[in-house]
DNA sequence: CACATTGGCGCC
DNA sequence: AGGGCGCCAATGTG
């Protein structure tokens, strides 16, 4: 495969650089181009060559080459590589590794959000920021390509690479098509449960008549709610005593003012984070388009900057609504976590318990457990590590049935007690914890140190053993659900219509799909969770069980799960 | 005044 | 319970 490389030149800026390099790197032809014939050069040598290109930072170039119509296949996006790199136990004596924290290491760099002017390629003379360091990406590359050469383990840390470097272009790209969103629908929603908003604006009147009848079955027409220390002290004067306004403390408590309190919490949290505002704010033109941000948690996850995509409540997943003449599907990978788990310890008895479709149910079969609810609360209580109630109970018996598996999460607790880093499957590492963990856990063995140094060392170890605990599987789910969406993106490029990811949720993903190809667009869903599954650990026994849905809205395909 | 932190809660 | 996030309003701080 050819690489292109693409980039600023430093001492001329607003020029374009194309450079055609070699797998190892090296520099075969040069050219520069005007910026603004950019997008038309790249779309030239995509056309001739399908290079992958190698950029600084797929958020800063590709959303300009997306608005002029020019899509590439393949890149290796320097900047997130870099990071998975540096850090990664896998490489760790690499030249790259060693190197002092530069240019490289920086945030991406700004995106475009609503209002903000829209993205070019090249920054304009006086756009930009003021004082930019100009960055080698030949040099840059040659580092990376050198660190995976001489690592542990060059054809994970490859696929890592590709999948992270893959799902920033597929961010860029969903967020450039947007997530079908009706405003009418939303709207709609909004008013069934919250009431009808008042004209001149205000709180909508369903929330202000439940906010009134609380304050005054207090007896505290003044009070705010939506303040927790006045509401804390309010409820206490009222002989409601709770030590937090907490939901679940209040419900523990129970009673008819805590009822309608909880019901306002409810009404408010809506209306504050995803009222009338928030569309507004994030919805025009018919799409929502979530700025997201690969690699953004360190465990590989992706975050999102603004407009709270990752966490749209239930509530209003009705608006996301398709085309006319178009469906949306809707992919949800089953228990992916556990099944992650069994295939990267090849704990052969949870494979087992795997094939059936949900995960937990095989455990029941198994004889493991009783019954499904403490199968999800014993698995989850041992990738999260819990300690104490009736998910710690479980873990003798889970011990027992899947040994391998529960090995690796302890061991994986145990190094992060120790403060050391633990790995995913692919490569990516945890960081050291702070130096404030290491100042306290140092305190604790020093000579004269007292049982306070002690618990709080102890204390400390333990919630870093959890981090890192939960860091394994996360991560390595994570990297399941890049090559899974990685797999898709190719496979929906083969279908008629222009089926089109638009929504990704850490393991769910929806597509937007023509009406007539949407069961092909399932079926490349399908497919694609059994291509990753094989691209991440081979011949492997576990399944990775998907439950797929077509219909109008995001709503309806998750009532059918 | 702007910015940072906290309590609370939505999502996985 | 237990891991990871981001966002809101209220509140605290420079």
């Amino acid at each position: 495969m050819s690489l292109a490389l693409l980039y600023d030149d430093a001492a001329r800026r607003g020029w374009l650089v194309l450079q055609d390099a070699t797998d190892d790197g090296a520099p075969l032809a040069r050219e520069s181009v005007p910026a603004e014939r950019a997008a038309e050069a790249v779309l030239a040598k995509e056309r001739a060559a399908r290079p992958r290109w190698v950029w600084d930072d797929t958020a800063r170039r590709y959303p300009a080459l997306l608005a002029a119509g020019v899509r590439v296949e393949r890149a290796h996006d320097l900047r997130l590589c870099h990071a998975i790199l540096r850090g990664s136990a896998f490489c760790a004596g690499s030249a790259l590794a060693a190197a002092p924290r530069g240019p490289w290491d920086a945030p991406r760099a700004a995106e475009a959000s609503p209002g903000a002017r829209t993205a070019t390629l090249f920054d304009d003379e006086d756009a930009g920021p003021a004082v930019e360091e100009p960055l080698d990406v030949v040099g840059e590359l040659r580092l990376q390509l050198d660190a995976v050469a001489g690592s542990q383990a060059p054809r994970r840390l490859r696929l890592l690479l590709a999948a992270e470097s893959t799902g920033a272009l597929i961010a860029a790209e969903m967020t450039h098509d947007g997530l079908p969103w009706s405003a009418e629908a939303h709207d709609r929603i909004l008013t069934e449960i919250l009431g009808e908003r008042p004209a001149g604006g205000g709180r909508p009147e369903r929330l202000e008549r439940l906010s009134r009848e609380v304050r005054e079955a207090l007896g505290q027409p003044t009070l705010n709610l939506d303040s927790s220390a006045e509401l804390l002290n309010g409820l206490r004067r009222a002989g409601i005593e709770v030590s937090s306004t907490r939901s679940w403390e209040l419900r523990d408590h129970g009673g008819p003012i805590v009822e309608q309190l909880l019901e306002y919490k409810r009404l408010s949290r809506l209306y504050t984070a995803n009222g009338w505002a928030w569309l507004e704010t994030w919805v025009s033109g018919g799409r929502f388009r979530p700025d997201y941000v690969p690699g953004g948690v360190v465990s590989g996850r992706w975050a999102t900057s603004g407009g709270g995509a990752l966490q749209i409540p239930a509530a209003v997943r009705g608006a996301a609504v398709a085309d006319p003449g178009w469906k949306l599907v809707v992919a949800d990978a089953a228990q992916l976590e556990p099944r992650v788990l069994a295939a990267m310890s090849g704990d052969q008895a949870m494979a087992r318990a795997g094939r059936h479709a949900d995960l937990y149910q095989g455990f029941v079969d198994a004889g493991v457990v009783a019954d499904r609810k403490q199968a999800k609360v014993a698995m989850l209580g041992a990738m999260y590590g819990a300690t104490t109630g009736d998910s710690a109970a479980l873990m003798p018996r889970l011990e027992r049935a899947f040994p391998r598996a529960i090995a690796m999460v302890e061991a994986a607790a145990r190094a992060g007690e120790r403060g050391e880093v633990v790995t995913t499957w692919l490569g990516r590492s945890s960081p050291l914890p702070s130096q404030r963990w290491q100042d306290l856990v140092a305190a604790a063995s020093v000579e004269g140190a007292g049982p306070e140094d002690a618990r709080a060392a102890r204390s400390a170890r333990r919630d870093w053993g959890r981090f890192t605990r939960n860091f394994i599987v996360q991560g390595t789910a994570a990297e399941w659900a890049l090559c899974w969406m990685a797999a898709l993106r190719r496979r929906l490029l083969t279908i008629p219509g222009r089926p089109h990811l638009v929504f990704f949720l850490h393991d769910e993903l929806l597509v937007h799909s023509p009406g007539g190809v949407a069961e092909d667009a399932a079926q490349a869903l399908r497919d694609s969770a059994v291509e990753a599954g094989r691209l991440l650990f081979g011949p492997t026994r576990v399944e990775f069980a998907l439950s797929v849905h077509i219909g109008e809205t995001y709503a309806d395909a998750k009532r059918h799960m």
